[in-house]
DNA sequence: AAACGCATCAATCAAAAGGTTGAACTCGGG
DNA sequence: CCCGAGTTCAACCTTTTGATTGATGCGTTT
């Protein structure tokens, strides 16, 4: 018997997981999270098997699932996570992965494939989706034009048509820091504006 | 008996909206779409009271649940359509509620609000989550700020990261025309800068 | 016809932002 | 232990922008 933990703000995913899963013989939802910080709270008790985690936990929180997710899969003894969400860009499936999730789902995922996922899971094996997997093998192969994680989040602000100055507040730092920031990634990407080396970095994939 | 017809590409989505409606004794879930085109169709079909749409029906779907909605409206004797969905912007509520929609709930909403809602769709009243309710009053205190076509252009390169130099360029113009342009954008919009503009105009759905 | 909004352009000026160069510090690996 | 990559910053110069003022022609509306 595997027993689930289902961690999401909107309560019509919450009732949509538990609807799907629990009529699965071998599993038994044993809890519920509508905030990140009571997941971590639920999962850090014994008689949870595989947390069902969310990545946006709305405004009014000032936890994300990424950090939930990191703050549960710290101690010994814990949970898996297996992350389902909406979202399918790095700058979403990267840092949850870094913190520690075993799977990373999309909600569109058939039912059948989110019961193997939790499986796997229990099982402590990876269940990525394809398009995650995908991309994370792309990553793999192309080893080149890596930004920083810095220069990916200067340039991410710089996508949205934040000025210098804009970002330098946003992320506590200089005008001078971030110019020079730019000025790298202009030499990583062959550009020679901002412009350009957002378009770039989107043809690429490195930013969304 | 209210008969309900839900439209979403999510299948966890589906079971939770069924879970937490089905357990409504007045309720009655008749059919489920997983895409906009299908829900189109099973809506033209009697016995239908009110559709629950969600706008967004992933890659690969060319129709969208705002255009669904339209299709669906447009038939005499239609269902109601009650537009229910993650985002709560304005370029998403506004051609939706234009489309016909009756009603527009985010998907966290509890489960008695769903229900509230419905029935109000089915009656034939309206229903608005707060958040949406409160940018409509908001939208009509403020007198339209429409944007003139060439404006919207410009506004649009300006968007995409072209310099006033550029922009002139691509439009054939002077400098000139392009900042009286950019002048008379930031008294519409109430803003001070191109940045600024570009944010105020994506958040109204003046600009994709 | 007069008034109005729209689109077009010119010229000027201060402020802001962008881009360049150079340099310090930290930290991990050879 | 030194080297390179990453992060941080300063000083300097150029480009862009925004504000202002003003002008022309062209449709619509009144």
């Amino acid at each position: 018997m595997i027993r689930l933990l289902i961690a999401d703000d909107h309560p019509v995913v919450r009732a949509g997981l538990r609807a799907v899963l629990e009529c699965e013989p071998d599993f038994a939802i044993v809890a519920e999270a509508a905030t990140a910080e009571r997941a971590v709270e639920l999962a850090a008790e014994p008689g949870v098997d595989v947390v069902l985690m969310d990545l946006q936990f709305g405004p009014g929180s000032a936890m994300n699932g990424a950090q939930a997710t990191a703050a549960i899969t710290a101690r010994a003894g814990a949970p898996r996570v297996l992350v389902v969400t909406t979202y399918d860009t790095d700058a979403d499936t990267l840092p949850a992965l870094e913190a520690g999730a075993t799977g990373y789902l999309l909600k569109d995922a058939p039912p059948e494939e989110l019961a193997q996922a939790v499986r796997a899971a229990a099982a402590g094996r990876s269940a990525l989706a394809p398009s995650v997997a995908d991309r994370l093998l792309e990553r793999m192969r192309a080893p080149a034009a890596a930004l920083s994680a810095r220069e990916t989040e200067v340039l991410g602000l710089v996508a949205d048509g934040l000025t210098n100055q804009q970002i330098s507040q946003r992320l506590h730092l200089s005008q001078a820091t971030v110019k020079s920031h730019l000025v790298h990634i202009y030499t990583k990407l062959a550009v020679d504006s901002r412009t350009a080396a957002v378009r770039e970095a989107r043809g690429r994939g490195l930013i969304r």
